[in-house]
DNA sequence: TCGCCGTCCGGTAACGTTACCGGGAATGAT
DNA sequence: ATCATTCCCGGTAACGTTACCGGACGGCGA
């Protein structure tokens, strides 16, 4: 590239003001031994001149930076933004600022070997901070502290904000078998996914308790997307003693459910409940209003900022990982089965 | 903060491989200047010790970077998020990297200065070429190019990317228009921004050429998100005399009038008829799929990164301005009215 | 008058990297 | 055997900034 207008350096606005780049230095980052007069010469020709500092150059030599790295797999999913926008208004509250970094699509590109590349491509440099999303590497070799957002898998090497996903699809399933319903399928997240796992645990525990066998028909295989959950739905909609009610692992197989059952004809929540798991922004939009376990997205981006400024301030974690709690969201995507509502009235 | 373990530099990788640190940089940047062994030894140490090159200290050496900035205003928002997937997309298939900086809300922190300031901060340092989106700066002062992406004022200063923002709202009106809708609602969006205007624009010279006089009763004041959206809706439909269609200046307003038209019990496009401007991805997944001007908005990212590309590599662009072309895309939400059906038939 | 202290500022060295120059060893030509 | 040329590689300076040291100056007490 050719960079023929030089930038605006430290050392044009010294020269301006009539003093040192020392000069301009503390005043730029507010150092007390400066003549109120002297500071207020050098303030305005940084207005005037439309100097603003390299934070390359400033990241090299300076051991803060109020900068804030996030790393993000995909930024085409709704988990992910909504960690960001968590995320994002957590740093709007701080002195920091934020820089995310991210690249194509998650399932091609983002390997471990690129998550670890990112983080000390930041962490080494610009940033006194990374939060990461959904991260598969199971260390990070950094300077700076790393805060993971719903880990794939279950590390103990660097501090985690996840949430109650057993928990949350356990209390999912007893309002599905308290409303009667005794053929639940199941659209799972991929099995590589630490959480994919856990939900998939509370639906079988909940089967369990409630002394119903596990059918593995009823059990499909989604990855997440709401393609996924579309093909999975038609696959359990067209067995030969098709589910009463579906969960899905997360909201966009949930939603894909919903393509599937107005496929086939089917009236949500008439001839099939659905319940969901996340609570993305699309959960309430969709008709009928998707009940969902809600896991409170951006909650978890928010904390994990915590988490990660208390590390750069050089404070403790008490707990390494946390916990995140999930709650049932009831919409209008389920119902009580008749024959059911028939034997308790 | 403390920085207690000191990354890996370039110097430590030198020395375990036993080579000078020009050595080791010419290997990092595919010199050809280097004997195969010595290549591949260190090769195999970098990799061995996890060595990532520190951003910060390249950048400030180098004349590039291979990276690109986007900036953009609100993470909340669908538009912006459109067109970080174009822009995301886009960079994947090139060998630049992208770094995304944003910041809080909108309408609250991001004013012209901090464009400014954010837009200065990327490219004196650590990236070859910034996009903005929606930028209502009328200048930046960078050493580096600048492409923009539907910015708020019709801007010469810096090369920009916005759709036929007028010419769609037209195609919008005229096809109520056919369908026999006389009486039309508009939601707005904020005046403050061209594209706004634009279509504001769109709509009363389809009324005009239409022969139907202006009713600035039917003329409503958004702000572009939902919220303001169903207010707007709930204005228009308790008139007097409602309209029977109304043109949203954006999709999310279109849905704030979905949610309206719910309130009051009418059907759509039953009793009243919808069209919005974007084709974000939930004007698809709604009930009834809302028809809208499609301005194909991850693919004004691409074209943003192209033209940024071209500028980077030095070469001229033939247009300034881009404009993509809009379309519009009929789905479920408008129906044409009964008495015009029959004067048709 | 002298010395001491506090205030304010300038000079210098470093941060980790790349660009550039130049030099040693090996190779080929005469 | 000598010299030119090529192939590798190391040394050095520079990028823009901040940390640190120390010096100039004025005011104050003895």
């Amino acid at each position: 590239m050719r960079r023929n207008k030089r930038s605006i350096t430290i050392q044009d606005v010294a020269t301006a003001a009539g003093v040192s780049v020392s000069t301009v230095s503390r005043v730029l980052n507010d150092k007390d031994d400066i003549a109120p007069e002297t500071y207020a010469r050098v303030k305005s020709v940084i207005a005037e001149m439309g100097y603003t500092s390299s934070l390359a150059a400033r990241s090299m030599r300076s051991q803060r930076m109020d900068v804030i790295g996030l790393i993000m797999p995909d930024a085409g999913e709704p988990f992910p933004i909504e960690v960001m926008k968590g995320v994002n208004s957590a740093i709007a509250a701080l002195d920091y600022d934020l820089i995310i970094y991210t690249c194509g699509d998650v399932r091609k590109h983002f390997t471990a070997d690129r998550e670890i590349k990112f983080v000390s491509l930041l962490n080494n440099s610009i940033t006194d901070g990374v939060v990461v999303i959904t991260p598969s590497a199971t260390h990070f070799n950094t300077s700076a502290p790393v805060v993971a957002v719903d880990p794939h898998y279950e590390i103990t090497e660097y501090p985690a904000v996840i949430s109650t996903n057993k928990e949350g699809a356990r209390e999912a399933m007893n309002y599905l078998l308290n409303l009667g319903h005794r053929r639940i399928g199941f659209i799972s997240g991929r099995f590589d996914l630490m959480s994919a796992d856990r939900r998939l645990l509370g639906y079988k525990e909940s089967l369990a308790q409630a002394g119903i066998p596990i059918d593995s028909d009823l059990i499909v295989q989604g990855d997440f997307t709401a393609g996924a959950g579309l093909n999975c739905a038609r696959q359990l909609l067209s067995l030969p003693v098709p589910p009463t009610a579906i969960f899905a692992a997360n909201d966009q197989s949930a939603l894909g459910a919903y393509q599937a059952a107005w496929e086939a004809g089917l009236s949500i929540p008439g001839d099939l409940s659905i319940v969901g798991f996340d609570n993305i922004p699309d959960a309430a939009l969709v008709e009928p209003g998707l009940t969902t376990v809600d896991q409170s997205i951006q909650e978890m981006g928010k904390i994990a900022i915590q988490m990660l400024v208390k590390l750069i301030e050089g404070e403790a974690l008490e707990n390494k990982t946390i916990k995140t709690t999930t709650r049932l969201v009831i919409r209008e995507s389920c119902r009580a089965l008749e024959e059911w509502e028939v034997k308790q009235g």
